[in-house]
DNA sequence: CTATATACATAACGCCGTTATATAGTTGAC
DNA sequence: GTCAACTATATAACGGCGTTATGTATATAG
């Protein structure tokens, strides 16, 4: 087994770790939308894309979001058959207190870490971002 | 935001990242399950035990399991209640590939980047090992 | 005006998990 | 040995999460 495999095989373990670790919260995918939409409102096939979901799934997921109050459906002034999804200020409130209990829930672990494996870390800092380019950061 | 914070942060996206790289495959209990079973039968409620799920949804999940042909049940010779689940030679062979599969993407990733996040990256293995010490190994 | 394309909803399905409950087998007190 | 209590599993009913196939209303191009 080479370095680049034990690498992979360590974030294959990380990954299982961090599901054990981090609070269940709700689906990646809820969690995802309610991110993007906190850039402002969207409609549900543009969010499906986005989220790469079919459409009637987002659609069944704006609905359980919508029940729960975290979005709110609007019409579209542009174009009678679509639907404006509004992240609510709830929506907003509860989406920050998932992604801080997540973020809490990390530093725990990492605290628990001796000094020189979170400075091993924190070397790696630059490596996860510029893979990690792709996704979005907590702050979109 | 200190070091910590950011090492937090990083995992996170770290996390989604690989999700998102990985092919989807069955459901992480069912991968864990076929997993612990490798090293032997156990019971449902063993399972269930170990892999954190309740008893229903892991005979569910045994069903589904059987249905597809990864394992097998046989009655437990020392107690007429319950059932011995036994990984078949096609769930090994299945949960081989699964992880070939799983470990051949990341490493795609990996070797896109460039040679000192590479390195990076493999000074924090020992970090990651300390982190997830309580998950299982690929080869259990 | 009509044909086609688009946006969304709905239906039917399957996977994955839960809690509450039923059934069958085991075990210990008497 | 019998019976009550416990245990292992199964079943039922539900909800979240996703899919494909299809229906309906609006938009738009010719």
């Amino acid at each position: 087994m080479d370095q680049d495999e034990k690498i992979a095989d360590a974030l294959s373990r990380l990954v299982r770790w961090a599901i054990r670790v981090v609070p269940k919260q709700m689906s990646m995918t809820a969690m995802s939308t309610l991110s993007t939409l906190s850039s402002g409102p969207l409609r549900i096939s543009e969010l499906a894309d986005r989220e790469g979901a079919a459409q009637p799934g987002m659609t069944a997921l704006v609905n359980r979001l919508e029940t729960s109050g975290h979005v709110r459906r609007a019409p579209d002034p542009s174009d009678g058959r679509a639907t404006l999804v509004h992240l609510t200020t709830q929506g907003q409130r509860d989406l920050d207190a998932r992604r801080a209990a997540r973020t809490a829930a990390l530093r725990t672990e990492i605290e628990r870490l001796p000094a020189e494996h979170r400075a091993a870390l924190a070397g790696a800092l630059e490596a996860i971002d510029y893979l990690t380019a792709g996704v979005d950061k907590p702050n979109d």
